[in-house]
DNA sequence: TTGAAAGCGCTAACAA
DNA sequence: TTGTTAGCGCTTTCAA
């Protein structure tokens, strides 16, 4: 094509992905025959000949679609869109909710169209990360399924937010603390649990099992059930720590229909910082995620593990655990 | 690689496009082979050989991201990945708020990493739909900017459903019936303003300017206002349709806010089905766009426009309108 | 600083 | 039914 702007094949590459050693002429005399011709490049070629897409995906695997609305999700797309901004990176959002899709997916991966993968809100039983893994494709997941993955990640520090929050509680003069768990299957529920534990004995306060609740979900309703349970077999019950925002408003309004006042008799904290349906009375006190911190962190992991992929260098997962925030509000 | 299947480099590429005219054993020989060899295509290669990337891009250009959550979102983005279920095609969600990401996005897409391009929520101003066009993409917009878009789209029918609406009013015995319009500059509120006017005139009843209130957003704090105006104009109104299910929330609070009776007093329909913020009592009456069918379609008629892009046939854009369904709740 | 040439791994046309 | 071959349009050596 460009030939025709006077020079090599090689000159006219060498202008676009504007390497060093072009005499300025030349340089300006290609970028003109462009512009007149109209050129555009082809990334097949670009990609094949290159060994790279310029492109990751960021993953969604959550066949609840529902939860896409979530500012959990928005928040970190968001992010991650703005971590990529001065790169030349090409962000691009796949859902994978079926086998097929699974399937789909991951060839289209393999096949080299993009660098690298993002997984959010991955199941234990999901098997893509182990497939990407093995496909040597750099990857980065957003919270993990285990303590001990085989796969780089990023969390939040489930546990020491837990902590943190219970310590509050106990700090603020309760002592007989409820906690609502999520399921346990799902590590993020252990963690929570772990650091309400944590805080307690930390505290030289006995852990007693009749204060824990597990929970099929982090619904709001569950939370509700929950605390009704816990307030039945503890009348002293004077707090209460939740798996999630949702199961922590459900919490409250049981509490209330239970003639307790919010926060006098009982102080609730939950997890997390999303809107619960309808809006509680007083308002929750949570323990936030740095969401864009962590959608940051994860791209940053993915691009360092994109250059390290290209040297083969040796492979290292690295674990990266960011730090929560208490929001204080009325409801503790 | 798999010449050592034992057979050539084209009846390889037969058996994985699983093209007609190989014999059946020869084909098990170089599927075993590419188990044996963990054979996985290359698709950069494939795309530059085959000109086709068997990927679609669905852009949302939004840079309000609190409405990526919306079900109107939600719903379409899930439409469409059903609809590619049976397809050998990737979905690739792509966000363009800023011009870098569409700068960025346009030369991937004019660069040939995907068939087609899908639009959502496209701005009057907004330049991209004529980019890609000008660039020869297959490209289906959801909505349209104008009466006449040199663009293929697919739209609800939003001047039919106001229509179906008013009639609906008229019907029930309302005589004096406010319109709360959205933004006169988006042609989706000139729609459901003129359905609005349509229904009057087809029933004889005079359509008076006072009874109009254009809102600058689609918000129920519009809705709340223009309705307490609608109601200081005009006292004897009974009836009122809104351009949007938000707006519909907003004035059915100022009616009763203002001591109205809803449905007895005054009727209230509203365009859209999504759920307002709080809940209205009485639930409200709605006009429902098919959003599974908008995607459905969507996807037929891109993938209609890429075969024809492949044997360059003469261009036509195709415009699809979808009826809209009165989803009749309390409130009228 | 530049030109020339050798692939990248596939598809598709043509022979056999 | 199958093998052979000629590109697809770029990047990247290697010479000049």
């Amino acid at each position: 094509m460009a030939a025709r702007a006077g020079v090599g094949r090689g000159t006219v590459s060498r202008v676009i992905n504007n390497a060093v050693g072009v005499r300025d002429s030349t340089r300006r005399a290609v970028q003109q025959a462009i512009a007149e011709l109209g050129y555009v490049p082809n990334l097949a070629a670009r990609s094949l000949a290159g060994h790279r897409a310029d492109a990751i995906a960021l993953v969604m695997t959550e066949p609840d679609w529902r939860l896409f609305g979530e500012p959990f999700f928005t928040e970190i797309v968001h992010a991650v869109g703005d971590a990529l901004t001065d790169t030349p990176v090409q962000l691009l959002l796949t859902l994978v909710r079926t086998d097929t899709e699974r399937r789909r997916f991951v060839e289209y991966a393999r096949g080299g169209r993009v660098d690298g993968v993002l997984l959010m809100s991955v199941h234990a039983e999901d098997p893509l990360p182990d497939m990407l893994a093995k496909a040597g494709l750099p990857t980065v997941m957003l919270g993990r399924r285990s303590g001990d993955e085989g796969v780089t990640y990023v969390d939040a520090d489930n546990a020491g937010g837990a902590r943190g929050a219970v310590t509050h509680l106990l700090n603020g003069g309760r002592s007989t603390i409820g906690a609502i768990s999520g399921p346990l299957d799902m590590y993020v529920a252990q963690c929570r649990l772990r650091g309400y534990r944590e805080a307690l004995e930390l505290a030289g306060v006995e852990v007693r099992s009749s204060l824990v609740v597990e929970c099929a979900d982090f619904t709001e309703e569950s939370g509700l059930r929950a605390a009704t349970d816990l307030i039945a077999r503890n009348p002293e019950l004077d707090a209460v720590f939740a798996a999630s925002d949702t199961m922590a408003a459900g919490a409250l309004h049981a509490l209330r229909a239970a003639g307790r006042r919010v926060p006098q008799d009982v102080a609730v904290i939950g997890f997390d910082d999303f809107q619960p349906a309808r809006p509680t009375d007083p308002p929750l006190t949570t323990v936030r995620q740095p969401l864009e911190e962590i959608g940051r962190t994860m791209v940053r992991l993915l691009l360092e593990e994109m250059e390290d992929s290209l040297e083969d260098s040796p492979v290292a997962w690295r674990h990266v655990i960011l730090r929560t925030e208490l929001i204080l509000r009325d409801s503790a």
